[in-house]
DNA sequence: AGATGTGATGTTATACTATTGCGGTTATAA
DNA sequence: TTATAACCGCAATAGTATAACATCACATCT
């Protein structure tokens, strides 16, 4: 747990900087969930953070959807599409092209930064945006 | 449209000794969803498809989601996550590894099955299933 | 024929996911 | 000060998906 604090103040420090470099603002519901984001150290669902946003469970939907659009778009979090979750971006700055190692045992969420050529991509096609997510165990749930 | 028909009444009977040939029951529901993504030529949401699969509009969710649960199940479908949407699969036997290229200008889907290996798999993890959606412009619609 | 089992479908209700629209506050700029 | 824009709170609603249970059609066994 201390490990995990440690770790959550580290990324969201590093976040609130590259956030100030850029000119965005890391306001405080953004920094909030981006930190509920970093402690689970899995993918949440947009409506478990909700409760925890507002002590006593008052916040609304838009309030999360918002800020977690902001942190997608910032390149600090990803949406896991096949899961309808939301996970924090281990690299800072996104670029747009993560690949996802998803452990369905235990919920780690290993991030790679994809190459930057689709082997296979057709003739003529421009690709924009990926999504990458790949769904198994990890090494530690495989093992005996 | 012809060419469409065509196309789709052919797509449709190999479906249907494929389910034979594998002891799967391609009945009337979900052969008519399979017409309709067939025919549609692009991902279809299943609230769309919920109006055509009766005439005058009288089926309800489970309906269209069981089929299309039965359709992705035997390889006939592709869920795609991030649209959450669905689309034919134009090769039969999809095995789980498909990898897509939608035109988000046009709709078309390209459909590739991806090559065995991942290049960049985290030692010790198993990977048991992909989602891999790519999206941008197909070339009709980068040519001027 | 009658009983029973199984898989598919129908039906109702509900759960879950996400967005729209509006109004108020705050920070910044002209 | 006024204008402007970004952000947030709140209420309502739209869109996606499933649970739970009843029913039907067909096959098999007695």
């Amino acid at each position: 747990m201390a490990t995990t604090h440690l770790d959550s103040d580290a990324a969201l420090n590093a976040a609130e900087a590259q956030c100030r470099a850029r000119g965005l603002a890391l306001t405080p519901v953004r920094r909030r969930v981006l930190e509920l984001l970093l402690e689970a150290g899995a993918p949440l669902k947009a409506y478990d953070m909700l409760s925890q946003l507002k002590p006593g469970g008052g916040a609304q939907p838009p309030t999360v959807y918002r800020a977690l659009d902001f942190l997608v778009g910032a390149g600090l979090a990803h949406k896991v599409e096949a899961l309808n979750a939301y996970t924090a971006c281990a690299h800072g700055d996104a670029g747009g092209r993560a690949e996802l190692f998803i452990c369905e045992t235990c919920g780690h969420v290993e991030e790679h930064h994809a190459r930057a050529d689709i082997a296979d991509t057709p003739k003529g096609f421009h690709v924009e945006r990926s999504v990458v997510e790949h769904y198994g165990r990890c090494s530690a749930c495989s093992d005996p």
